[in-house]
DNA sequence: GATTAGGCTTTG
C-alpha cells in the first residue's frame, strides 16, 4: 500500500489506475463502490503523524475536490482521510499542504501551490464529526493492502482564479513572490511551546557522550543556546551510537529536526521524536560549513549555511560560549581536569573494567609521568622504547563504561578525551621535594561530559596537532632514528586503521575488464589505445575551485566552454535592455507592464498556441528584465526564454547568457552551432517541454553540462596526469546538469574530493584508489599526444547523500 | 512497543 509520485497532474487523470471509476467527492456516499473507484483532490490540510494504540501510526488529512461546478455543495467537496501505518509516514513525507498566496491589485486572487492526490483502495465510513467540522458526511480510511495513493507534488495548478488572470497580473505575481517558501522553519529557543514538535538551531554549551540507558537506547544529553539566550537541555535517544549527534567541543553548532518541546523541572527541554535528525557543525568562524550528519540522508542548503555563519558570529561575541581549548600535555598541572586531543600509539587491556591507552600530542609534559608496567605481549600497537619519546607519551587509564569505546580504537586514530584527570601518584618513600609522577585517569561515568571520542581526520581543530606530530615524524626520519613505531603509526593512514570507527572511502572499477593491476610506470610505457587497471593515490588535482570543474560541452562541435559567471550573464542582460523597443511576432500574444520602480517596461510573449494552456507549462519569452528579476521569475515558472528586440523582431540574447531558464537550472546554446536569428518556435499546446524541446524549437544547439577534473596520480613508480571527464557522473554519483543548480550536489562533489585528497594531508594519509585508466592519442598541433582518462570507476563510502 | 534521562560540584 505504497505512496507513488507522478510528475504531471494529467497523469492522475489518464495514466494512473485507468480501470477505476473516478467519483467526485460530492457524489460519494456510504453505498459507493469503494473497490472499483478512485477519488482525486488537492491536499488542503495535512496533520502530523501520530502514534496510536497497537503501535500503529495515523495521519489525518483533508482533501478537496477540484473539478467542481460552481453549483456544487461546498461542504461535501472536502473530506477527511485517515492514513495508517507506514502509509501515514510515507504520505507525510511525500505530500505538502496547499499553500495560498494572495496578491492584491484592485482585486485579490489566490494561487494554489498544492499537491494533488489520487486515492484508491479506501474504506468509506460515516464521519462522526460531520456536524462539528462541516465536512463531508463520510470519511475515507486508507489502511488495507489495496490502499494506494498517487501524488503529484508541488504542481502549480490553475485554480479558476488563476486561469482568469491576465498576463500582467501573472507578471506582477511572479515579481511579488520572492522565491519559494523555506523547507523548514526554525523556532528560536525562547519561543518553544510544550508538546510542539519543532526544528531548532543552537550552539552547544554542554554535552555528554552517549551512554547506555536502562531502556533500549543510548542517551546523549546536551544543552544549547541561541541569540535569544534561552538555554535548553536536549535529550537524544537512539539505539545506534553512530546516529547520535557528532559533537566534539563546546561551541559546536547543532541543527535538530522534529524534536519535541517539553517542560521538565520548570524549564523547557527538547526530546527526540519520531523521524528526528541531528546535524552538527564546527562553531569556529571561517572554518568550512561542513555538516556532520547523524542520519545518512539529510537536507542542507544555502539557508543552513547562512544560519550557521550567523550563529558563529553571535557565539563569538559571547565570552561564555567560546570553547575551552584542549590542554596540551605540556600545560598539564597536577590534579587538573582537562580535555586532551591526541593520537593513540598503543593500547593494552588491564582487566575487564580498565584499559591503558598510550597516546602522544607532540608536546612534552612538564612533570615526570608515571609509567604503567604492562606485559609486552598484551599491547596492541607497539609499546615504546625510545627514551626521547617516553617523555612525550602519556599513559591513560580508562575505566568502566569507557572501556567499550576504548576497545574499538585502533592505534593511529586521533582522539579527544574529555574531563581527563591528572593524578599525582605520591610514592611513600619519595622525599617531599621530589615532584610526584603524574598519571592520567578517565574515571567511570559520564559526569562532566567525561568520555572519549574519535576525531575525524579532517577535523579543523586537529590540524595544529597534526602539523606538530608531522614535524616530529619528519625529524625522526632526518635523524634516522631507529624507531619504527612512531613512523609506522604516523604514516598509517587513519582511513585504514580507523576504518571501523571513522570513515570508509574507496573506489571500485565497474568495468568487466579482467585486467591485472599494473603500475603507473607500466601504463606510461604502454602503447595507446589501451585500458589498464591501477592502484594509485591522488597527488593533486585541478581546478581546485570545484565550480570551475563544471563545463559546458557541445556534442555537435565537441567544444568545451566555461560556465559563465553571474557577472558576465548580468552584463548580457544589461546590454539587452538597450534593445527593448517593443517587438511583435505573429505567433505570439504580447503583454507589457511597468517594471516596479525601474522606469522600464517588461514585455512578455506567449506562443498563441499555448495561451490557453496551464500557465506553468507555457513557454514564456520575457524582454527587458535584469538577471535578478529573471532569477525570481524562473523560480516560479518552468521554461522562460530571455529575449531582446532588433528591428521590431524578437531575438535571443548573446549565447554567453543562458537561452533558457527552468527553475534553478540554466541552459546554454553553443555559440558556433546555434542559429543566431530567431526562429519561430513550433509549439503545440498541452505538453510539458524540456530543455531539448525548447532548444529544438528555437534552432539552438543545446550545450551539455559536464564535469572535468584533472588528477595527478602517483603510486611510487611514477606520476601521471589523468582526466576525469566522460565517466565523471558515475564517479561522483551525480548528474552534471543537476549539480549546476544544486548546492547539495556541489557539496557532495566537494566532500568526495576532500576524501580523495584531504585538504592539507600528507601522502601517507590519502586513500589508495582502484582505478580503470584509458590511454588514447589525440592530435595536438599536428603531433600525437597520449592522454589518460579515469573511466568505469565509481567512489564508494559513507559520504552523505543529499536529497 | 514504550522506555530510557532529566549534565554538575568528580577520584581506581
Amino acid at each position: 500500500m505504497p505512496v507513488h509520485t507522478v510528475k504531471n497532474a494529467s497523469d492522475l487523470d489518464t495514466r494512473v489506475l485507468p480501470n477505476l471509476q473516478r467519483i467526485l467527492l460530492p457524489n460519494l456516499n456510504l453505498m459507493s463502490d469503494a473497490v472499483h473507484s478512485s477519488v482525486k483532490g488537492k491536499v488542503v490540510q495535512k496533520g502530523p503523524v501520530v502514534s496510536c494504540r497497537q503501535g500503529d501510526y495515523l495521519l489525518k488529512a483533508v482533501i478537496q475536490e477540484e473539478d467542481l461546478q460552481q453549483s456544487s455543495v461546498s461542504q461535501q467537496a472536502s473530506i477527511n482521510v485517515f492514513f495508517f501505518g507506514t502509509m501515514a509516514k510515507d504520505f507525510s513525507l511525500s505530500v505538502s499542504q496547499e499553500m495560498l498566496l494572495s496578491v492584491t491589485r484592485q482585486k485579490a486572487f489566490k494561487f494554489n501551490f498544492k499537491d494533488i492526490v489520487l486515492l484508491a483502495g479506501f474504506i468509506i465510513s460515516k464521519s462522526p464529526t460531520e456536524q462539528t467540522n462541516r465536512l463531508h458526511p463520510c470519511h475515507l480510511e486508507m489502511s488495507g493492502p489495496d490502499a494506494c495513493v498517487y501524488v503529484c507534488t508541488s504542481a502549480v495548478s490553475p485554480s479558476r482564479e488563476l486561469s482568469a488572470v491576465s498576463s500582467e497580473e501573472l507578471l506582477l505575481f511572479l515579481f511579488t513572490c520572492k522565491g519559494s517558501q523555506p523547507r523548514y522553519t526554525y523556532v528560536p529557543l525562547n519561543e518553544l511551546k510544550p508538546r510542539r514538535i519543532v526544528n531548532v538551531y543552537g550552539v552547544v554549551i554542554f554535552f555528554k557522550q552517549p551512554f547506555p540507558t536502562k531502556g533500549t537506547d543510548y542517551c546523549s544529553t546536551l544543552k544549547i543556546t541561541d541569540q535569544s539566550n534561552a538555554k535548553v537541555g536536549c535529550t537524544i535517544f537512539s539505539e545506534r551510537l553512530e546516529d547520535h549527534p557528532k559533537i566534539f567541543t563546546i561551541g559546536d553548532i547543532i541543527r535538530l529536526h522534529r524534536v519535541k518541546a517539553q517542560v521538565f523541572n520548570e524549564s523547557m527541554t527538547l526530546l527526540t521524536s519520531l523521524g528526528w535528525s541531528a546535524v552538527t557543525f564546527d562553531g569556529a568562524i571561517g572554518s568550512p560549513v561542513e555538516p556532520h550528519a547523524s542520519s545518512r540522508t539529510f537536507h542542507f542548503g544555502e539557508a543552513d549555511k547562512r544560519t550557521v555563519e550567523t550563529l558563529r558570529q553571535w557565539a563569538a561575541s559571547q565570552p561564555l560560549l567560546t570553547s575551552e581549548p584542549t590542554v596540551p600535555l605540556s600545560s598539564v598541572q597536577p590534579r587538573m581536569y582537562f580535555d586532551l586531543s591526541c593520537q593513540l600509539l598503543a593500547k593494552a587491556c588491564i582487566d575487564s573494567r580498565c584499559m591503558l591507552l598510550k597516546v602522544w600530542d607532540g608536546t612534552k609534559c612538564g612533570y615526570p609521568l608515571l609509567d604503567v608496567a604492562v606485559a609486552t605481549d598484551t599491547w596492541e600497537g607497539q609499546s615504546t622504547t625510545s627514551k626521547d619519546r617516553e617523555d612525550m607519551t602519556a599513559n591513560i587509564l580508562v575505566y568502566d563504561n569507557h572501556v567499550e569505546v576504548a576497545k574499538t580504537l585502533k592505534p593511529g586514530t586521533f582522539l579527544r578525551l574529555y574531563n581527563l584527570h591528572a593524578v599525582p601518584q605520591r610514592d611513600s618513600e619519595q622525599p617531599p621535594d621530589v615532584p610526584s609522577r603524574l598519571s592520567f585517569h578517565l574515571h567511570g561515568g559520564t559526569s562532566f561530559g567525561r568520555g572519549l571520542r574519535v576525531l575525524p581526520s579532517h577535523s579543523p581543530d586537529l590540524q595544529p596537532l597534526k602539523r606538530l606530530l608531522e614535524s616530529h615524524a619528519d625529524r625522526a626520519v632526518e635523524k634516522e632514528v631507529n624507531d619504527d613505531t612512531l613512523l609506522e603509526v604516523w604514516y598509517t593512514p587513519p582511513e585504514s586503521v580507523g576504518a571501523a570507527i571513522t570513515e570508509e572511502f574507496y573506489t571500485v572499477q565497474t568495468c568487466r575488464h579482467a585486467l591485472q593491476q599494473v603500475s603507473l610506470a607500466h601504463v606510461k610505457r604502454s602503447t595507446p589505445p589501451v585500458v589498464c587497471h591501477v592502484r594509485a593515490q591522488v597527488r593533486s588535482y585541478k581546478p581546485r575551485k570545484l565550480y570551475q570543474c563544471l563545463k559546458l560541452f557541445c556534442p555537435q562541435c565537441k567544444s568545451i566552454e566555461e560556465v559563465p559567471d553571474d557577472g558576465t550573464i548580468a552584463q548580457v542582460f544589461q546590454e539587452a535592455l538597450r534593445n527593448s523597443l517593443p517587438c511583435s511576432e505573429h505567433w505570439a500574444v504580447t503583454s507589457s507592464m511597468d517594471a516596479p520602480g525601474a522606469g522600464r517596461v517588461i514585455t512578455m510573449h506567449v506562443a498563441s498556441d499555448m495561451v490557453l494552456d496551464n500557465t506553468h507549462s507555457q513557454l514564456l519569452f520575457l524582454q527587458s528584465l535584469t538577471l535578478d528579476e529573471m532569477c525570481v521569475i524562473s523560480g516560479m515558472h518552468k521554461n522562460i526564454v530571455p529575449v531582446q528586440s532588433e528591428n521590431r523582431r524578437m531575438k535571443l540574447l548573446d549565447f554567453s547568457a543562458p537561452f533558457l531558464f527552468c527553475g534553478d537550472k540554466r541552459y546554454y546554446g553553443c555559440k558556433r552551432c546555434s542559429r543566431s536569428t530567431f526562429v519561430e518556435p513550433v509549439v503545440s499546446g498541452g505538453e510539458m517541454w524540456d530543455e531539448h524541446d525548447v532548444a529544438k524549437a528555437l534552432g539552438v544547439q543545446l550545450m551539455q553540462y559536464t564535469l572535468l577534473i584533472q588528477f595527478e596520480l602517483q603510486d611510487g613508480t611514477s606520476t601521471l596526469d589523468a582526466l576525469l571527464w566522460e565517466d565523471a557522473e558515475q564517479f561522483f554519483h551525480v548528474s552534471s546538469a543537476e549539480t549546476s543548480a544544486n548546492q547539495d550536489l556541489q557539496d557532495k562533489v566537494q566532500l568526495i574530493m576532500d576524501r580523495l585528497h584531504p585538504p592539507g594531508s600528507i601522502t601517507a594519509k590519502r586513500p589508495w584508489l582502484e582505478l580503470c585508466l584509458s590511454a588514447y592519442s589525440v592530435k595536438d598541433n599536428g603531433r600525437n599526444r597520449v592522454c589518460y582518462q579515469i573511466t568505469n570507476t565509481e567512489t564508494r563510502g559513507n559520504f552523505f547523500t543529499a536529497h
